[in-house]
DNA sequence: TTTTGAGTTGTTCGA
DNA sequence: GTCGAACAACTCAAA
């Protein structure tokens, strides 16, 4: 019997229910689809670089077996089954709303031609369907949501073998070339991003086991200094499904002791639940306010700022540090998340989605649950969202969390000479200590290009005028 | 149904 | 420098 295992965002062979399904039934034909649209609009740029890594590891690990194809999942998958013969397709399912709907359509197709159709939980530690209230209504809070997850729904699945034995067929008159996911004109910028990290099943587990031995001791306090080696860097490894939410699970409680690091971590992958829970919830999550009332709120047009913001060149070294490093290497801290998403909807007063399609382009973890959860997040709009008069002051920040510089210094070398005292506000240093340090403003280093005190200001009385318009409506209502 | 308690990550001001 | 209060009420969840 030979079934198709369609690959999507669970490019691993371990701990993955539908190969291992596929697996037991006979001859297995792994399949990846490049669906239209992906390589230009749904995918972004550094996402594309890394899938295309993270196939070719797949690749390795299927015995060069993987098929690539770029075209509609129906008609493509209709073609590999007259090709092969085919009678089952199985796969691990996704929650994005476009993918749902994709998903849907096929699994019926199929189905009303005769083919036999599995699919698996394999991305999630709980169904979103599953983790809502007792009266089913989704949770709109993160706290319960988390604590009825622990308390009432099962514990996550222990992970699966590697199946045994691998029976692949080839089919290689549909394979494409890896060139065809357009990278081959971005090659030199690919090639520095990607020296930061290792895609594919073995990278992920690597990345695992270094920061259990490693980062996680002093995760609960390090996780937020950027200097310190003590967040996971995970992300993009579980996005694309190299490594499993429960295999990452069930390695914490198997190999370290319980501690109030290794819950603080969990939580963060609670976190990742509770965003698909709400995407899932919530389809418009990525381009309409969670919070309607934010749809009259006064966001500012300004490509200039906009632009100062995405290339790291606001002023402001801790915001513009967090950029260099998104843009060097597909990723940033956390915490720098947060200020540089403060900073824009916030000081700069620019839409959310602004930064949402930024990220969007430029992270390799970039994921839909998760960057549209976050953004709404800070800029007030989402659930259980931050107050909005909560407005990161990127001095403070800095001072805070990057006391050293040792971050801010490495993504911002043209301010490695200013002192400490300076680093996060280069516009009070003296002109002497500026020269000193070979800085100056305007040249070498922008000029701060909002002032905080205002912005500040100005962002909290949009905030006034939005109650103040929703208090209008409601008494007209 | 009503009530009650609680809610990721901050900043500023004044004592 | 340190500390508590104010910031803004509002919605959510559960008893």
């Amino acid at each position: 019997m030979t079934t198709i295992c369609w690959f999507r965002q669970d490019l691993r062979v371990t701990d993955n229910p539908a190969l291992a399904w596929a697996a037991s039934r006979g001859q297995v034909i792994p399949l990846y689809i490049l669906e239209p649209g992906e390589a230009s609009v749904t995918l972004g740029g550094a996402s594309l670089a890394w899938l295309e890594a993270s196939l070719a590891k797949l690749n390795d690990s299927l015995d060069g077996a993987l098929c690539v194809v770029e075209g509609h999942p129906e008609s493509v998958l209709a073609q590999v089954i007259r090709d092969t013969g085919a009678t089952a397709v199985t796969w691990n399912r996704r929650y994005e709303p476009l993918a749902i709907e994709t998903d849907k359509e096929t699994m019926a197709t199929l189905k009303a031609s005769g083919v036999e159709v599995q699919s698996f939980k394999a991305g999630l530690l709980w169904e979103p369907w599953v983790s809502v209230k007792k009266d089913g209504t989704p949770y709109r809070v993160f706290t319960p949501f988390c604590k009825n997850a622990l308390a009432q729904l099962p514990t996550p699945e222990a992970p699966i073998p590697r199946p045994s034995a691998l029976n692949l067929a080839r089919t290689e008159s549909t394979v494409v070339e890896a060139s065809s996911l357009g990278l081959a004109d971005r090659r030199p910028w690919v090639q520095r991003m990607l020296k930061y990290w290792v895609p594919g099943e073995a990278g992920a587990m690597t990345r695992l086991n270094a920061f259990i031995d490693q980062g996680l001791e002093d995760y609960k306090r390090g996780r937020d200094f950027p200097a310190l080696e003590a967040v996971s860097r995970l992300s993009p490894h579980i996005h694309f499904g190299e490594i499993s939410p429960r295999q990452i699970w069930h390695a914490m409680q198997t190999r370290v002791e319980g501690d109030a690091n290794k819950e603080h971590f969990l939580r963060e992958l609670i976190w990742r639940e509770f965003s698909y829970h709400l995407l899932y919830h919530f389809p418009t999550l990525p381009t309409e306010n969670l919070q309607t009332h934010f749809d009259g709120f006064p966001w500012m047009t300004s490509s200039e700022s906009l632009a100062a913001w995405q290339r790291g060149m606001t002023g402001y070294p801790i915001v513009d540090a967090g950029m260099r490093e998104l843009w060097a290497t597909g990723y940033m801290h956390n915490r720098v998340r947060m200020i540089v998403g403060s900073f824009l909807v916030k000081n700069l007063l620019l839409d959310w989605r602004l930064g949402e399609r930024w990220f969007w382009d430029c992270l390799v973890d970039a994921d839909q649950a998760n960057n549209s959860a976050s953004w709404q997040w800070v800029a007030g709009c989402g659930a259980d969202a931050a107050p909005y008069f909560r407005i990161f002051n990127p001095v403070t920040q800095g001072e805070k969390f990057d006391p050293q510089g040792g971050y801010t210094r490495r993504w911002l070398p043209e301010l490695a000479q200013l002192p400490d005292a300076y680093l996060y506000k280069p516009w009070e240093c003296p002109p002497i200590v500026l020269s000193d340090a070979g800085v100056v403003l305007g040249d070498t280093y922008p000029h701060p290009i909002v002032e905080l005190k205002p912005s500040r200001e100005r962002a909290l009385a949009a905030y006034q005028a939005m109650k103040d318009h929703r208090s209008v409506h409601s008494a007209e209502g």
